[in-house]
Order: structure tokens, then C-alpha cells, then sequence
DNA sequence: GTCTATACGATGATAGAC
DNA sequence: GTCTATCATCGTATAGAC
């Protein structure tokens, strides 16, 4: 692993633990073993960190909606690999989720608009999934966006399981019965 | 509305747009109109701000769940009830449910254990419900945990709901159908 | 209760030696 | 690339006059 890759990994940790606002590059410095300064011959600004945090994470979720909805299955079938991709995107890399998911506020302005474009694109696909379901008769009706932004939210605290705690059940499982059962006809 | 109910006000607001560690004294001070000094002869410190408002959701939170819990209804009712308590005080106090759902990591150290201790009553009410109806056959089997965390965390997104954006569907009952269905059996 | 003045530690970031 | 030294600013909070 180089320095600039222990970096934005300590950083994810801190920013997830403390919250962007909170953590010092003092912080970050002595998590990495190194001066506060010598932060600066790898990264430009504390910003540049979370940026790279959030856009990353953002463009894990475009590419994966994008994929998935070029294949040709059924509407049912898409969220349930929508509900997979979040877990699958969620346990490869937790802290940046949390980041992504928690901090992206902190974003500057231009990043602020970058990122918001790529969730609007994000949700636009995921809404016509849904829209799609329900024309086949696969999905109830009501509001699309609701049901949208119920799904993603119920998929944002998954972060929290460790491998402890998921006893006899398999979260993946689990979430995508209680996703797909949430909107059904 | 005193110049203590007002700074709280401004308070929960100015937390829940930019987080509390990112708003400064001095912001606060600017929006209730005083100098920064003059705060502290309504406040202690910035946590007592934070800690009042984190305390008191959770509190109508607890007292809401046992007030459901007490009245002899199916677990299916109660869970509808607990759907409309959530929607109903994250109307009644908007910002505050923010700050109540994002911040309340940056409690100190006895606020936080306070507050955890809230949750876990709640939690734990929550999941024996779940429980009740998972042994009267109304809701499905599956790990009461992951539904009861799903549940409340499709739920926490709905204060980004403002009026306009409801179109012909009514939030609280567009809710309601989300969860039942999700847990049904 | 509100003000002015201020204490004083923490902050992100840079300059320049090695 | 890392260090020491440092800067300018902002952070929460207090003292004391009015």
C-alpha cells in the first residue's frame, strides 16, 4: 500500500468515526505516522479527500444501476440486484460508505454539484425501474419516489452489521425479502 | 418566543444545514442577532444545545413507543402507530429530527450513554413487538433486528419531504403501505 | 442581558532545510 | 518525501462594564 493509499484509508476511518468537521489533519497525520505537513506532498487539501471519497463511491453506485439495468430481466429482478449491489458495494469498503452517505454535505461547490448530478442520475434510473415494474403489474402502485427513497434509505444502516451479529440470518437475504416484499402488488 | 427558545430554534436549524461540528458560535450568535458572548447567559456551551435537542426526540420517541405498546392492539396496529409517531414528530419539529438522527455522535460522554440508553429502550420495544406478531402469525419470519433497523431507517429520510413535492399521494399513508407490506406476512 | 475585549488552544495550510 | 517552524484565522468560552 502506498502513503497516499494509507491516507485516504485512514481517512475514511477518521471521517467516519468523527465526521468530517471533526477530524483535524493533525489527526489524520498521526493515524498515518507521519507529520501534519508531509500530509501535503500527497494530497492537496482536506476537501480533496472527501471528494475523492464521495465521487468515488457515487460513481460505484452509477456504474452498477447502469449495468444492471442494460441487462434484460424483469423490474423485480433488477431492484433485487440493486439491494445486492448496495450490500456488495457497502461490505467492499464501509467507511467510505458511511462518509458517502453521512459527509457529502462538506463538499465544496463544484463537488457539491458533481455529486449531485450523479445521485440524480442514479435515482432517475431507479425510479424508472420502479415505473416499469409497475406497468407489468409487479410492483403496487403509489408514488415512485417515495418507494424510492424508502428502499435506499432502508438499505443506509447496513454498514453497522459485523459479522457477529448476523446469527442464522443472511443479511443479504434478509434485506432483499424485506425490499422486494415492500413493494410487490 | 423567548431569546432561549429562539437560540434553540436557530440552533436546530443552523446544526441540522451544516452539521455541528462545521457550525461555529459565531454563526449562531449572527442568526439570533446577538454577539456570541451574549449567548452564554441562556446556554452553558454548544453541547448543552446539542444534548437538549438529541435528548428531547428521543424522548418523545421512548414516551410515543410505550404509549403504542400499552394499548391493546395487534402488532400490525402498533406498528402503523409507530409509522405515524415518526411521521408525526419529524413534522412537528423538522430540523430537529435532523440534528436528532445526524448528530447525536458528537454528544460528550454521559449525554451520549443517555442517549444510547433511550435507543436501546426503544429498540427493544420495537423488536418485541415484531416478535408479538411474528408468534400471532401477522408478520413474517426473519430476524426482528434487521426489520426493525430497515424500518426505522426507511422511515428516516421523510423530513426531506416538503409540501409540494407530495403530489396526489398522501406521505403518512404511502409509509404505512411501505412497512406493512415489508414485514407482512 | 447585552455589550466590548480578550484569552488561548486548535485549525488548515505553506516555506524552506535536508 | 519528510521534517521543523510558522502563519493567519477561527474555535469556544470568560471577565467585567453598563
Amino acid at each position: 500500500m502506498t502513503r497516499k493509499e494509507s491516507i485516504f484509508r485512514e481517512a475514511a476511518l477518521l471521517f467516519s468515526e468523527k465526521g468530517y468537521s471533526a477530524s483535524s489533519m493533525r489527526d489524520l497525520a498521526e493515524r498515518v505516522g507521519i507529520e501534519p505537513s508531509s500530509l501535503y506532498s500527497h494530497i492537496k487539501s482536506k476537501e480533496e479527500i472527501l471528494k475523492e471519497i464521495c465521487m468515488s463511491c457515487a460513481q460505484d453506485f452509477v456504474d452498477g444501476i447502469k449495468s444492471i439495468d442494460n441487462k434484460d430481466r424483469d423490474a423485480l429482478a433488477k431492484v433485487e440486484a440493486l439491494v445486492r449491489l448496495h450490500l456488495s458495494i457497502t461490505a467492499e469498503n464501509p467507511n467510505s460508505i458511511i462518509v458517502f452517505n453521512d459527509e457529502w454535505k462538506h463538499l465544496d461547490t463544484n463537488s457539491l454539484n458533481l455529486f449531485k448530478a450523479l445521485r440524480q442520475e442514479y435515482e432517475t434510473i431507479f425510479k424508472s425501474i420502479l415505473k416499469e415494474g409497475q406497468e407489468s403489474g409487479q410492483i403496487r402502485t403509489g408514488s415512485s419516489g417515495i418507494m424510492m427513497n424508502s428502499v435506499i434509505s432502508a438499505l443506509s444502516w447496513v454498514h453497522q452489521v459485523d459479522g457477529r451479529s448476523s446469527k442464522n440470518y443472511d443479511l443479504s437475504d434478509e434485506m432483499v425479502a424485506f425490499v422486494l416484499a415492500s413493494i410487490k402488488s
